[in-house]
DNA sequence: CTGAAAGCGCTTACAG
DNA sequence: CTGAAAGCGCTTACAG
């Protein structure tokens, strides 16, 4: 790289101070009472040599790299591509960076890319959390690192977080359901301790459990590293071998995709075979020849309130925020 | 935020000057041949106070962030994300850090996006470029900044880049239809410049030309910023009202998605009524009912070499490389 | 109104 | 074997 033009550049060919030049280009001659025909010669002088301030330079001297570091579980998955999206435009607003990283669900990986990116001294994070993680979160804590939880939280960690109604999202869900005269419901989930999942399942099974003639509940949790073949033993087991069930819900956006490949493998009939309802939408959804029903989450919102958030934790304004987001069931045929 | 703990805090703790302390956390204490005891109780010391190097100050004194920014258009756009996270994976493996943006194909942004990025001091750029950023492209090299252009890319400007086959992946999908006997073969492209838009007309223009009967071109121009508008008057044009053709071509991925929506909606039977064939994969594309043919890219490839080809420039192996990868197309059920 | 100087946290030639 | 010192490019209290 060609040797770039700094401040010093600038005072020298201007025949001032490096403070000087740094008071003028960060608007500050007013207060700092520079006089009007040198501010404008530093003005000029900058603009010629096409002066770009080093980032990297001021955010050593203040401590602050106006930069979010951002985890989620992966990039290439739509949910979290469209967060990410988001988050990268709301964080543009505020004069933040984001720089990201993609856990998979891996507790080692997300420590690692935690470090990384505190070593580069980001202002804060925007955390989709992965399984186990909860020694990393203390230790953001400890650490007095502002960050925001996303998709799931650690209800016993008191930190800031914004999370779907994920309960009363699957408890709604089910409920249609049935009342679409579903008797035999099971739900596909992952095997996952977190919070977003369990409250899944659990509105899942409150909702069967409120029903008369009680059939179910039908639980299968996927394994994340595991998903096709876990899958298929799931269908096969509910749908194909046992038919134990006449409808099925899907606990994610991803589980609802690889449900449906193996659903048009087998040839299962939508609805007349088996009901399905899943969760986040995909334009996947709309072709299939039965569009699923499902819940929506308010992606955008999420986004960009979680920068609005941990901006303002970073800016000191350290309450803790606990946001938790509305669903809407989108109602299409895959349901009858 | 608490107080991080510094070198110099190890090196006061320890009674040694930060100097030494540099040496043995970078893991030079052979070449600089210090202590063998003295080694050992820094090493100890920085692991008690959980020693994190402020990458922020080191990348200052170096002159390098191992810091790469990438710019696609959108990454919510499953192409792009799927290339972002191939190339994060990639770059971590050489050390790198991603920072991304997207252009949402505006030249303004993408200047916008550039400038801070550069400001932020990356050490080289991964740019899916926008149309007319020439200018901007040229100013890079002027500085001498490391970069790949992926994609797309200038035929005039003199830079490294990588792209697929474009040409003869269009020209062999419209060729295919041809021999599935379709005789009216439209295609629904972007209204760019952009070379591999260019090159995708080209090549299903010259197979159109290389039939006996000529019927077509017929070519339909989508605007970026109008697109779903766009989309219906071209299908209503070529398919209902005018029944122009008996096979389609989309030339990307956000075309085949918006361009199904329409089918779907017009109720337009695939491909008895209309053959299709798309670019680029999707899960979308799967689920509908008459899966779609496509053109596979390599974007694994693309995403791992463009990381590849940029460490090199950024380590001053300054050739200039061009990499054309190969296509390949997925024959499924929607050309019949 | 303006400048000299310290300092952010590192690395690295240089001297001993 | 070890340390003092300069310097990366900024910002900012302080002094005049």
């Amino acid at each position: 790289m060609t040797k770039k033009v700094s401040l010093k550049d600038i005072a020298n060919k201007v025949g001032v101070s490096t403070a000087l030049v740094s008071y003028v280009l960060n608007g500050q001659e007013k207060e700092k009472r520079v006089g009007v025909e040198i501010a404008r010669k530093i003005l000029k002088v900058a603009k010629e040599l096409n002066y770009k301030p080093n980032q990297i330079a001021r955010s050593l001297r203040k401590g602050s790299t106006k930069t979010i570091g951002l985890i989620v579980a992966d990039i290439a998955n739509p949910f979290f591509g469209y967060l990410a999206r988001f988050i990268e435009d709301e964080a543009n607003k505020y004069g933040y960076t984001v720089i990201f990283g993609s856990s998979d669900e891996s507790n080692s990986k997300s420590a690692a890319l935690t470090d990384i990116l505190i070593n580069r001294q980001v202002d804060g994070f925007i955390i989709v959390p992965t399984e186990g993680s909860e020694d990393q979160i203390k230790n953001l804590i400890q650490r007095n690192i502002p960050f925001i939880l996303i998709d799931r939280f650690f209800p016993e960690l008191s930190t800031s977080y914004i999370t779907l109604d994920n309960y009363s999202a699957s408890n709604e869900a089910t409920r249609y359901l049935l009342k679409k005269g579903y008797k035999r419901i099971g739900i596909i989930a992952y095997k996952s301790k977190l919070i977003h999942m369990q409250e899944r399942i659990a509105g899942y099974v409150d909702a069967i459990a409120s029903q008369k003639n009680n059939y179910g509940p039908f639980i299968k949790e996927i394994r994340f590293d595991n998903v096709e073949q876990d899958i298929e033993n799931a269908i096969n087991d509910l749908v194909i071998k046992n038919k134990k069930i006449d409808a099925l819900f899907f606990a994610t956006n991803s589980l609802s995709i690889a449900g449906l490949y193996c659903i048009c493998k087998y040839g299962i009939k939508v609805p007349d075979e088996l009901a399905l309802v899943g969760f986040d939408g995909n334009e996947s959804f709309d072709f299939f020849y039965s569009p699923l029903t499902y819940v929506e989450q308010p992606i955008s919102e999420m986004g960009k309130e979680s920068v609005r958030v941990l901006v303002d934790l970073i800016d000191g304004k350290d309450k803790i925020i606990h946001i938790e987001l509305k669903h809407k069931l989108i109602i299409r045929k895959s349901c009858g």
